[in-house]
RNA sequence: GGUCCUGUGGCCGAGUGGCUAGGCACAGCUCUGCAAAAGCUUCUACAGCGGUUCGAAUCCGCUCGGGACCUCCA
C-alpha cells in the first residue's frame, strides 16, 4: 500500500505522490511566540514531526518549514504592554524582541524534549517584512487588495467572483458576506470578509514597521504565504496545521498565494484535531490551557504528577491525528505505565542476539505471527499515518519478546530471519519514525554502581539474610529505583 | 443562526458491512523468601428508535447528547 493522505482540499485520502519527486515540500504553521507553548501545541508539532520523519525514512529530500509568528499585537502575560512613548526608561519598558526571544527559546526548549527533528527553516515573521510588503503590493497592483487609512485589506468578495473562496473550509461565500458580526476596524473594509493584509499602527503599537502605507504590521495570514512562497515555491507538496486554522488562515492563505503565484499554493493540506478537556478544546477561548512546564512538573491543579515528554508524546500518537484527543491526568497515567512496557520490551529485544543457525525447533506459528504483526507497521503508517494502529500492533508483540525474557518461549523457536526483521523493524518504527526515545538509558557508572549492589543483594539472598536484601530494594525505591528478580535467579532493575 | 464533525466497555482510544484492535484499571491463576515485574485467563461495548442487507459499531432516516469553525486560537 502506498503512502495516502487525507486531502483536506479534497476531503478525500489520496496516494501520495510528490509533485517533484524526490523533493518533497512541507509547511506547518508554527507558534506564536507571544506566550508558553501549552499542551494543545504539542499535537501539531508531534503529529508533524512524525511525517516528515517518516517521509525521510522513505528517502524523500524534504524541506520542512516551520514559521515562528513573532509579529501582531503582542502583549506579555500578566504585564501589560506599555505605550512605547511612555516616559519610562528604555531598559523597563518591555522589548518585543526580547519578549519574542524568551517564548521562542522556551518554545525550542520544549520540543527538544519531546524528541522532534529541527525543521530545515524556522523563519520569522519579523525577518520577512520585505517579503510580505512585496506580496501585498502585488495584490493591489493585480487590484485585489485596497487601501483605506493607512491599512491593505484582501478584497474577497471579488476573489470569489472568478475563484472558490471556502473551498478548502467549506464556507460558502453567500453566507459570509452576509455576516452580521461586529467586529473591530470592520468600519473600513468593503465587506466584513475581507480580511488584513496590512494594519496601520495606533500610536501606542509597539511593533511597527515602515511601509509604502506608513507604519504599521502586516497582517496574520500574510506572513505564511510569504515564506511558504519564498522558501518552498509558489507550489509545493505539504501545508500542515491545527483544524482551527482552516478558516480563516488557511483559506486567506490559498486566496493571496493564488492570485500573487497563480497557482494554488499546496497539494496535500493536511490538519491535526485539537486536545480537549473535559470534552472542550483546550485554548485561549475557554481559558484551559495546561503549560508544558506544567505538564513536565505536574504543577497543574488538575494534574495528579508530573508528565515526562516521552510520555506526552506517546499519548498523542496513541491516537490517530484527525481525532480529538481527551486530556485527563488519568488518561497520562494509563500512557504513561503503557509506554513503560513497551520501552522494557524494546530494551530487552534490542539486546537479545540473533543466532546464526536456525534449529529444528522453530514455531512456524509463531513465526508467522510476528511476521504478520511486524510486516504490518508499513501498512498502517501509510493509510494516513495511522501510528495508533501501528502502537496496537507493537503492544501484540510485546507479550512475545516478554515471553522469550522470561523463558517461556525458547529462542530457537524463532527463525533467524523473523527475530531479525523484529529487531530492525521494531527499532526503525519506534525509534526513527515515531520518535520515542528510551528517556531512561541510564549512564555507564550508573549501570555498574547497580551492578555492584545486585551482586551485595545476591549475595544476602543466598545466604537467606533476606533483612540486608530487603533493605537495599527498599531504600533503592526510595530513590525511584525499582528491583526485579527474575526467573532464573536474575535481578534487573529500572527507573520508577 | 449557518457549515461541519462526533457519540465505542470503569477510563483513554482503533475500527466504514461478516474476522479478539490496543493501552490503563479490575478479578483469578502461574512464578516468587516476600515484593515487583512478567505470562496466562476472564469480565464490562458499540447513545436510542426504525430501515437497507443473508449479515451493521460500520450504510440510510429520525430522536437525544457532545464538540469544532464562523473571532485571537495548534
Amino acid at each position: 500500500m502506498p503512502l495516502t493522505i487525507y486531502n483536506s482540499l479534497s476531503k478525500k485520502k489520496e496516494i501520495f505522490e510528490p509533485i517533484n519527486p524526490p523533493y518533497v515540500g512541507m509547511y506547518v504553521c508554527g507558534p506564536t511566540v507571544s506566550g508558553e507553548s501549552h499542551l494543545g501545541h504539542a499535537r501539531p508539532y508531534i503529529t508533524f514531526d512524525v511525517v516528515y520523519r517518516y517521509l525521510l525514512y522513505l528517502g524523500y529530500k524534504v524541506r520542512y518549514v516551520r514559521n515562528i509568528t513573532d509579529a501582531g499585537h503582542f502583549e506579555e502575560e500578566g504585564r501589560e504592554a506599555i505605550d512605547k512613548i511612555s516616559t519610562k526608561a528604555q531598559l523597563e519598558r518591555m522589548e518585543p524582541m526580547e519578549l519574542v526571544h524568551k517564548y521562542t527559546n522556551l518554545f525550542h526548549w520544549a520540543f527538544k524534549k519531546f524528541n522532534t527533528l529541527v525543521p530545515n527553516i524556522e523563519p520569522t515573521a519579523t525577518g520577512h517584512i520585505v517579503e510580505q510588503i512585496d506580496m501585498i503590493k502585488k495584490l493591489l497592483a493585480d487590484g485585489y487588495a485596497y487601501e483605506v487609512n493607512g491599512s491593505v485589506y484582501f478584497d474577497v468578495k471579488k476573489y470569489a467572483e472568478n475563484h472558490d473562496y471556502g473551498k478548502l473550509s467549506g464556507r460558502v461565500i453567500e453566507d459570509l458576506l452576509e455576516t452580521t458580526r461586529d467586529l473591530e476596524g470592520q468600519e473600513e473594509k468593503r465587506n466584513k470578509v475581507d480580511f488584513a493584509l496590512w494594519k496601520a499602527a495606533p500610536p501606542k503599537h509597539i511593533m511597527r514597521w515602515n511601509s509604502p502605507w506608513g507604519e504599521g504590521f502586516p497582517g496574520w495570514h500574510i506572513e505564511c504565504s510569504a515564506m511558504a512562497t519564498k522558501y518552498l515555491g509558489a507550489h509545493f507538496d505539504i501545508h500542515g496545521g491545527g483544524m482551527d486554522l482552516l478558516f480563516p488562515h488557511h483559506e486567506s492563505e490559498i486566496a493571496q498565494s493564488t492570485i500573487c503565484n497563480h497557482i494554488e499554493p499546496a497539494k496535500y493540506w493536511m490538519h491535526n484535531n485539537m486536545i480537549t478537556v473535559a470534552g472542550k478544546k483546550m485554548g485561549k477561548s475557554y481559558n484551559n490551557q495546561i503549560k508544558l512546564t506544567e505538564m513536565f512538573d505536574g504543577s497543574h491543579p488538575l494534574l495528579t504528577q508530573p508528565f515526562s515528554p516521552m510520555t506526552i508524546r506517546f499519548f498523542i500518537l496513541q491516537t490517530h491525528y484527525k481525532s480529538t484527543l481527551d486530556f485527563s491526568s488519568e488518561a497520562l497515567v494509563a500512557s504513561e505505565k503503557g509506554l513503560k512496557r513497551l520501552l522494557d520490551a524494546a530494551r530487552f529485544l534490542k539486546m537479545l542476539p540473533v543466532h546464526t543457525q536456525d534449529g529444528v525447533n522453530t514455531d512456524k506459528e509463531l513465526n508467522e505471527k510476528i511476521q504478520r504483526l511486524v510486516s504490518a507497521f508499513p501498512d498502517f503508517i501509510n493509510d494516513d499515518f495511522n501510528t495508533a494502529k501501528v502502537l496496537a500492533n507493537m503492544f501484540e508483540l510485546v507479550p512475545i519478546i516478554n515471553s522469550i525474557k522470561d523463558g517461556l518461549i525458547e529462542p530457537g523457536s524463532i527463525s533467524s530471519t523473523t527475530l531479525q526483521s523484529l529487531k530492525e523493524e521494531m527499532d526503525i518504527y519506534l525509534t526513527q519514525i515515531l520518535g520515542i526515545e528510551d528517556e531512561l538509558a541510564p549512564d555507564v557508572q550508573i549501570e555498574q554502581i547497580m551492578e555492584l549492589l545486585i551482586e551485595i543483594r545476591k549475595e544476602a539472598r543466598d545466604k537467606k539474610d533476606f533483612a540486608t536484601s530487603d533493605k537495599i530494594r527498599k531504600k533503592l525505591e526510595a530513590m525511584d529505583i525499582v528491583l526485579n528478580d527474575e526467573k532464573g535467579g536474575k535481578t534487573t532493575w529500572n527507573e520508577k
